[in-house]
DNA sequence: CTGTTAGCGCTTTCAA
DNA sequence: TTGAAAGCGCTAACAG
C-alpha cells in the first residue's frame, strides 16, 4: 500500500489536482499550497505511480531495444549509447537479448508492444525481419540495424558491407600482397557476405583471382576462425596474408596461426572488420575496418525519438554509417618471409 | 487509437470481462465464445496494454539493473545473465547505466521507483550506498553487488576480495617469486582495497616485505596499469612479478612493459583479478582470479524474483560468489632471466 | 487561483 | 456460464 496522489492532498488539506499540478509544474499553484504540498510529499515519501500516469496519458517513455547478445562487445557499445542518449532524452531503455533467435525476437517484439514502448531499436538476428511488419504497420517508430527491409518505412542504419571489404583487401594488396586468403561467414546471406563480394571486386581489380580453398567459411565466432585458419594451412596452398569478414574470426584465425609456428605479422597479414574493442588489444594489435557503435546507438535513438515526438514525419532515413581503416600491427608490406612457415611446434 | 479490450469485446459480441478471461486463460469461457474472441483478436491485431494491467494488478513483471559501465564486458557478462534468467521467469529488464555517477545512480532509483519495478539489482559505483535505504525501506526488492550495507535488509552478492589477492599472491609465491610489486586501485576504499590486504597477507606469510614504492596505484582501467607500471620501472627497484587489483589495470601493464622492452612472462610474471573477458586474449593470456559473472547474474534476478514472488521471506542471504585461480601464460616459474632488463627500445 | 470529475484499459468481485 | 461495474492512480478538461 504505497503512498498516493490522495495521501498527500488529504494530508495537504488540497485537491488531488493541486497536487499533480505541482509534481508536474503544470500551472500555477500560490506558494503556501505548494508548500503545504511539497512537505507532505517530502514527509511521506511520496513516489509519483509512472505507471498510471502513463495510462492516463498514453506515454511511457520507454523504448525497447533488441539485440543478438548485449555481453557481446560490438552491441554492448551500441546499448551504451542508446542508453546514454536515451537518459538525456528523459527515456528508459527495456533491454532484450534475441540470443540469436527468432523466436525470442519474436516474443520481445510482443512483449516491447504490449508494454506500449514507444519506439523499437531492432538488431536483427537474421536477414529474415519480416516479423518486424506489424509493428511497424501499428505506427511505433521503429529504427533497423544492418538490415534492408524493402517496402517498410523504417529508418535504418547500416555499413556498407561491400566496401568494408574492398578497403580491407584493397588494403592488403596495397602492401604487395598477392595470395590473399578470405574467412567468410557461415551463411552468404549474412550481412557480411557482402564483404567477401568486396573483397572479389579488390581483387579483380588488381588481376588477382581468388580460391575456394582460400576461403574457408567460419561461424562469425573466435572458435569458427580458429578452424578456418587451419583449413587454410591444411589447404597447402601458399598466402601471405587473410582478409577476415568480421574480427572476432580474425582473432580466432591469429591464435591457430601462432600455434602452428607462424608469426604475425611477418608470415602472414590479417585484416578484419568491425574493431571489436578486442581488436585493440590482440598482439599485436589488429588491422581492420572500424565503424562507428557507441555514436550510432545514440543517433538511432535520437532519430527514434525524433519520430516519437513527432519532430520528423518526412519518409525513411537510412544511414550509412562512416567506416575507415584502421591500420594497426597485423598488417605489413609483403616481403620474402611473407610465406615462410615455421615448424610446428 | 490503438483497439482495446472493448474494441474486441464489440465486435465478438461479449463483455470485456470475457475477452479478458479468455486472453488470461483465467476462467472457463465456452468454446463458441472464446472462438470468436480469439477471432476478433486476430482480425484487429490486438496486444492487450500491459499498463493498464499493471495499474489494476499493482505488477509490471519489470526490474531494474544498475551498473556502472554496460559496455563494460565485466558487468555486461552480468547483465546478459539478469536479462536472460529473467527472460525465463517472464520478467522484462530496464537497463540503467550509472556511469559511475552518484548522481545518476539517485536519479535511476528514483525512476525505478517511479515506475513500479518489483525489484532492483544494484551495482554500486562507489562505497556510498546508502542511497539505496529509502527504496529498501519502501518494501522493494534489491539485490546488491559487490557492497555491504551494515543494519540493511537486503540479499548481497560478493567475492571475498581478500582471498582473491592473497590467492594471486600466493600463487606468485609458489612460482618462487620474491620480489612482488602491486599495482593498486586509486582509492582503497574501492572494494578491491581489500585485495591488496591479502597480497600484503601473502607475503607476510611468506615472509616476505612490501615496499610502498612497489605498490603504485592506478585507476582501474588499462591507462591506469599503464602508467602504474611506467612508476613501476622508474622506481629502479627489482621485481620478477606483479599482482594486479584488476584485469584492466594488468593488461594495461603488460602492454607498457612490453614497449618498454620487457618479454612477459619471461622477465615478469604477471596476475590479475576478475577474469574479464580480454583477459583470455591477451598475448600471453592472462593469469587471473575468476569469479562467476553470468551465472551471478542469473542467480541474482532469481533470489529477487524468490523475494517478488513472496517464495522466500527470511533474512537477508548473502552470497560469497566462488573464486578460482585461472592459471594462463603470464605467470611463469622465477629463473634467472626473470628480472633482466631489455634495452628500451 | 483551485477544485471536481471523467476516464485511460484493464482485472475481478459480485450478481445473475 | 457470463456480464455489470467498481476502481487501480493519475491527468486535464471544465467549472467556479
Amino acid at each position: 500500500m504505497p503512498i498516493t496522489i490522495k495521501d498527500i492532498a488529504r494530508q495537504a488539506g488540497v485537491s488531488v489536482a493541486t497536487v499533480s499540478y505541482v509534481v508536474n509544474k503544470t500551472r500555477w499553484v500560490s506558494p503556501e499550497l505548494t508548500e503545504r504540498v511539497l512537505k507532505a510529499i517530502e514527509q511521506q515519501g511520496y513516489s509519483p505511480n509512472a505507471v498510471a500516469r502513463s495510462l492516463r496519458q498514453n506515454r511511457t517513455k520507454t523504448i525497447g531495444l533488441i539485440v543478438p547478445d548485449s555481453s557481446n562487445p560490438f552491441f554492448a557499445e551500441i546499448a551504451k549509447g542508446v542508453e546514454d542518449a536515451g537518459f538525456e532524452a528523459g527515456y528508459s531503455v527495456i533491454l532484450c537479448n534475441s540470443n540469436a533467435s527468432l523466436d525470442r525476437e519474436l516474443v520481445y517484439l510482443d512483449l516491447l508492444q504490449s508494454k506500449r514502448v514507444e519506439g523499437i531499436i531492432f538488431i536483427a538476428a537474421t536477414t529474415q525481419v519480416n516479423q518486424i511488419r506489424p509493428i511497424v504497420n501499428s505506427g511505433i517508430p521503429v529504427v533497423i540495424f544492418y538490415r534492408d527491409i524493402p517496402g517498410l518505412e523504417v529508418d535504418t542504419f547500416r555499413i556498407d558491407n561491400f566496401k568494408a571489404g574492398y578497403l580491407a583487401t584493397r588494403h592488403l594488396i596495397e602492401l604487395g600482397h598477392r595470395n590473399i586468403a578470405c574467412i567468410q561467414p557461415a551463411s552468404p546471406e549474412t550481412a557480411s557476405g557482402e564483404r567477401v563480394e568486396g573483397y572479389k571486386r579488390a581483387l579483380d581489380e588488381a588481376g588477382l583471382t581468388w580460391k575456394d580453398q582460400l576461403m574457408p567459411r567460419g561461424d562469425n565466432r573466435v572458435s569458427g576462425g580458429k578452424a578456418a585458419a587451419q583449413q587454410l594451412v591444411d589447404s597447402g596452398l601458399p598466402f601471405s596474408a587473410i582478409f577476415s569478414a568480421n574480427d572476432a574470426m580474425a582473432i580466432g584465425a591469429m591464435r591457430t596461426l601462432r600455434d602452428l609456428g607462424y608469426e604475425i605479422p611477418q608470415n602472414v597479414s590479417i585484416v578484419g572488420v568491425d574493431d571489436i574493442i578486442l581488436a585493440s588489444y590482440t598482439e599485436p594489435p589488429l588491422t581492420t575496418v572500424t565503424q562507428p557503435k557507441y555514436e550510432a546507438g545514440c543517433q538511432a535513438i535520437e532519430f527514434l525519438i525524433d519520430r516519437i515526438e513527432g519532430r520528423s514525419t518526412q519518409g525513411p532515413r537510412n544511414v550509412e554509417l562512416e567506416i575507415q581503416l584502421t591500420t594497426r600491427g597485423t598488417s605489413i608490406p609483403y616481403t620474402a618471409t611473407s610465406e615462410l612457415r615455421r615448424i610446428s611446434k
